[in-house]
DNA sequence: CAGGTGGTCACCACTTTTCCCCACTTTTAT
DNA sequence: ATAAAAGTGGGGAAAAGTGGTGACCACCTG
C-alpha cells in the first residue's frame, strides 16, 4: 500500500529515484503510463497486468476503444529499478506530464503518481477551494 | 505483451527497425497490414492466424464486412526481421499510412502500430480533447 | 547469349542511447 | 556525534538505431 508524498528530482538522463519506502513492492518492475489530469501513473507489474488484460479485450472495431487502448497501452512503458532504485522515464512521458526537474511522487494505495511540482501546487490550491463540493459528491460513494 | 511507443525512422530502402524490446516475440516473423485510422498493424505470425480466421468468418453478404476483409487480408504482407531486427515495408503500405521518414511505433498488447509522426501527433491531440469521454470509458471497465 | 539494370538481402560500420556501476552529498536514525 | 541509508550526479561499457556497401538474383535489352 502506497501512501505519502515526496519531493524528488529528475536528472539529466531522465531518471527518477523511487522513494525508498515503495521499493520493496516494486522490485518485480513497474509500468509507467499516461495518467489522468496530466500526471503519470506508476503501477507494480502485477497490478498492471490485470488492467492490460482488460484493455486487450476492447473491440478493435470501435473507434473509442481504439483511442482508449492507444492512450493507455501505447502510453505505457515497463521499467525495472536500477541499482540505486531509480527508473528511466522516456521523453514522451516526461513531455506528457510536462515534468522538468522537480517532481512530486505521491502514493495512492495501489499506484504512484508523478507530478510536475508546479502543476501539483496548482492542482492542490484549486481543489482545496472546491473541497466542500468534492466532499459532498463523495457521499454517493459511501465515504 | 507489447506496450510503449518509440520514435523510429524509415531509411531510403523502406526498412524500419523494430524496437528491441519487441523482437523476441517477433522472431517467428510478422505480418504487416493496413490498419484502421490509416496506420499499419503488425502482428506476430501466430496472432495473425487468429485474426485472419476471424476475418474469414465475416458475412460475405455485408458490404462493410467485405470492405473490411479486403482492407486487412488483401493488404497483408508477411516479412522476417533481418540481422539488425528490421523489416522491409513495401511501397503500397508506406503510401497507405503516408509514412515518410519519421514514424511512431506503438505497442498495443497483441499487435504493433506504425504511424506517420505527424499523423500520430494530430490523432493524439484530437483524442486528448475527448479525454473526458475516455475517462468515462474507464468507468465501464472497472479501472 | 552477354551485358546491363534494378531490386532484394546479408553484412559491415558509425552514431546515439541506454544501462550498470562508482562516488559524493544530504538526510535520517541510533 | 557518528553511522547508516537515501538521494543525486556522472563516467564508461554495452546495446540499439541508422546508414551504407557489396553480393546475388531475376529480368530486360542490344
Amino acid at each position: 500500500m502506497f501512501i505519502g508524498q515526496y519531493n524528488h528530482t529528475i536528472d539529466e538522463k531522465g531518471r527518477m529515484s523511487i522513494p525508498a519506502k515503495y521499493r520493496r513492492d516494486l522490485q518485480q518492475g513497474v509500468v509507467v503510463t499516461r495518467g489522468l489530469d496530466h500526471c503519470l501513473f506508476v503501477y507494480p507489474k502485477s497490478e498492471w497486468e490485470v488492467m492490460a488484460e482488460k484493455l486487450s479485450r476492447l473491440p478493435v472495431s470501435q473507434k473509442k476503444s481504439r483511442a482508449f487502448a492507444r492512450l493507455m497501452l501505447a502510453g505505457a512503458m515497463d521499467a525495472d529499478l536500477d541499482g540505486q532504485g531509480r527508473v528511466m522515464l522516456p521523453e514522451y512521458l516526461r513531455q506528457y506530464a510536462s515534468v522538468k526537474k522537480h517532481v512530486i511522487v505521491a502514493g495512492l494505495y495501489n499506484r504512484l503518481e508523478i507530478w510536475d511540482e508546479d502543476a501539483w501546487r496548482e492542482y492542490r490550491t484549486k481543489t482545496e477551494l472546491e473541497s466542500d463540493d468534492i466532499a459532498e459528491s463523495m457521499n454517493d460513494l459511501d465515504i
